[in-house]
DNA sequence: CGAAATTCTTATGTATACATTGCCGCCACA
DNA sequence: TGTGGCGGCAATGTATACATAAGAATTTCG
C-alpha cells in the first residue's frame, strides 16, 4: 500500500511526473523490475522513499546492512526527518527493521517467513486468476496475454532465461492488473516487494520453464473460458510447483 | 457495555516457531474490539497512533472528518512531528488519506472497496483455516474453541447478539492466530481494522445466527479432522454467505 | 579478579523555527 | 459577466536544536 502509487484514488491524480507516460498503459504494469528513483522534483520524503527502497530491491542495501538516521540521512544527503518518515514507510511494509538504538537493518527474510510469504501470495495471485475468470477477458486483453506466451514459449527455446522471467513477471502481473480488485493487487505488489530479492537470485537457477509454459496456457485458457474454478485449479497447481520448485533451491545453496 | 478486555489468556499467543525472534512485532490478541490507548510512558508518536486509530475505528472520527495537522497535533497535545509520524502508518493502513494541502481526512469505504477487501479477506481467513487443518489441533486448543462455540450457542439462544458478536470474533481470530503463519494473520488484522466501523454497524441487525453457528460446527469438526478441503469448503461456505448478508444489509439503508 | 554502580556518550524522540509552495480571493481587463 | 493573473496567506515540508534515555565504558567496591 505504497501511498506513492494509491490503488484506487478517485479522484487522487497526484501530479504526475511531466514524463507524461501513464496515459499509453491503462494498467501500470504492476510488478516488474523496480524503477530507478525518480530523480524530478519530488518531495525529499519520497525521494527517501524510493531511493532506499531501490537500493533495497537491488540489493546494493544487502539484507542485514544496518544504518543509523544520521549515516542515512547523510547517504541521502537531506536532514533526518524526511528520512524517518521514509523509514516508517518501509518497516510498515516489511523492508526494514526499526530497533530503537541500534539503527535500522535492513530485513532478511528467514526460510520460515519466506515460505509464510509465498502461501499468503499464492493464495491471493491464484485468487486473482478465479476472479479474472469470473470477470472475463476482453478479445484485446486475451491478444495481449496471448502473445506474452508466445513470446515466453520462444524464449524458453532460444533459451534465454532472463527475458522468460521478465515476460513470466508480466504475464502473472497483468492477471493480477486485470482482476479487478484494487486492494488485492497492491497487496500482492508489497507481497512480490518483499519476496524481490529472492526470487532473482533463484531466477538463473531454475531448469528450463517448460512446465511453467504448459501451465500458463492451462491458466490463460480456462480464465478465456470463464470456468472459475478451472482457472483457480491451473493456476494453483502452478504456485504451488513452482514454489516448491523454488524454496528447494533456496535450500540447496547451490547458488554459489 | 461490557468492555472486558483481553479475553484471550496470556497462553493463547503460543508461537511454536522454532527460530526465537518470534518477538518482531507484538501479537495483538488477534481481533477484537479496539483497545484503549496504552496510556503508558509510550513514545508520543505511538500515542498518536494508538489514540487516533482508536477514534476512528470507535467512530469518534467519523469517516470524512478532515483535519490539520496542526489541529490533530493540538487534539493530542504534542507536535506535529509524531503526529505526522503516525499519519504515515495510518494513511498505510489505509485508514486516513492525506491530502497535501487539505489535511487529513479518515477514509471512507465506497461499497466497492468494502467488497474487494471482504473478498481479499474471506480468501486469506479460508486459507488460514486450510492451514490450521493441516497443522492440527491439539486437545487443549480444540477445548478452547468447542468451549468457544458453546458459548456462542448459548447466546444465540438468549438471544444475546452484543455477546455473539464478541465471541465470533474470537472464534474466527483464534482460528487465524493458530495457523501458524503470523504474515497471514497480520495481513486479516489489517483488513479486519478496515472493516471494522463497517462490521459494528450491520452487526446489530443481522438475524439470528443459528446459520452461523451450524457452519462454526463444520468448520471446526473438519479441522479437527484434518481434512484441509473439507476446511476450507466449510469456511469458504460461512464467509461467503455471512459477506453476502453483510453487503445486503449495508445495501439496504435500514440501519436508520 | 569479578560484579555492580556510575558516569558518559550518543542515537533517537520531540519541539520548534524556517522555507516553500499551493490555494484562494481579489482586481483588472476583455 | 466571465476570465485570467497576481499577491497574500497559511499549511506543509524540511532542517535543526534540544531533551531524554539506552548502552558502553570505566571505575570502585566486594
Amino acid at each position: 500500500m505504497a501511498s506513492s502509487e494509491k490503488p484506487t484514488g478517485p479522484g487522487s491524480s497526484r501530479h504526475a511526473a511531466p514524463g507524461g507516460e501513464a496515459a499509453t498503459r491503462s494498467v501500470p504494469a504492476a510488478r516488474d523490475r523496480p524503477s530507478p528513483p525518480p530523480n524530478n522534483r519530488l518531495p525529499a520524503r519520497e525521494r527517501a522513499y524510493h531511493d532506499l527502497k531501490y537500493r533495497i530491491l537491488e540489493g546494493r542495501l544487502p539484507p542485514g546492512t544496518s544504518l543509523l538516521e544520521t549515516e542515512v540521512a547523510n547517504l541521502l544527503s537531506m536532514s533526518r526527518t524526511p528520512v524517518r518518515e521514509a523509514l516508517i514507510k518501509l518497516e510498515e511494509e516489511g523492508l526494514v527493521d526499526v530497533r530503537p538504538r541500534h539503527g535500522i537493518t535492513v530485513r532478511a527474510l528467514s526460510s520460515e517467513e519466506l515460505e509464510e510469504i509465498c502461501e499468503v501470495f499464492s493464495t491471493l495471485e491464484v485468487k486473482a486468476a478465479q476472479l479474472l475468470a469470473r470477470r472475463g477477458l476482453s478479445d484485446e486483453e486475451y491478444a495481449r496475454l496471448d502473445n506474452l506466451l508466445n513470446q515466453m514459449e520462444r524464449a524458453t527455446q532460444k533459451p534465454d532465461i532472463d527475458r522468460w522471467s521478465q515476460l513470466d513477471n508480466t504475464f502473472h502481473s497483468e492477471i493480477v492488473a486485470l482482476c479487478g480488485n484494487a486492494r488485492l493487487q497492491s497487496m500482492l505488489r508489497q507481497l512480490w516487494d518483499q519476496q524481490y530479492r529472492v526470487r532473482t537470485a533463484i531466477a538463473p537457477l531454475r531448469p528450463l520453464p517448460v512446465d511453467s509454459d504448459k501451465e500458463h496456457r492451462a491458466i490463460l485458457d480456462a480464465i478465456r473460458k470463464g470456468d472459475e474454478a478451472e482457472a483457480a485449479r491451473c493456476h494453483q497447481f502452478h504456485r504451488e510447483r513452482a514454489d516448491r520448485e523454488a524454496l528447494a533451491l533456496l535450500r540447496n545453496p547451490r547458488s554459489a
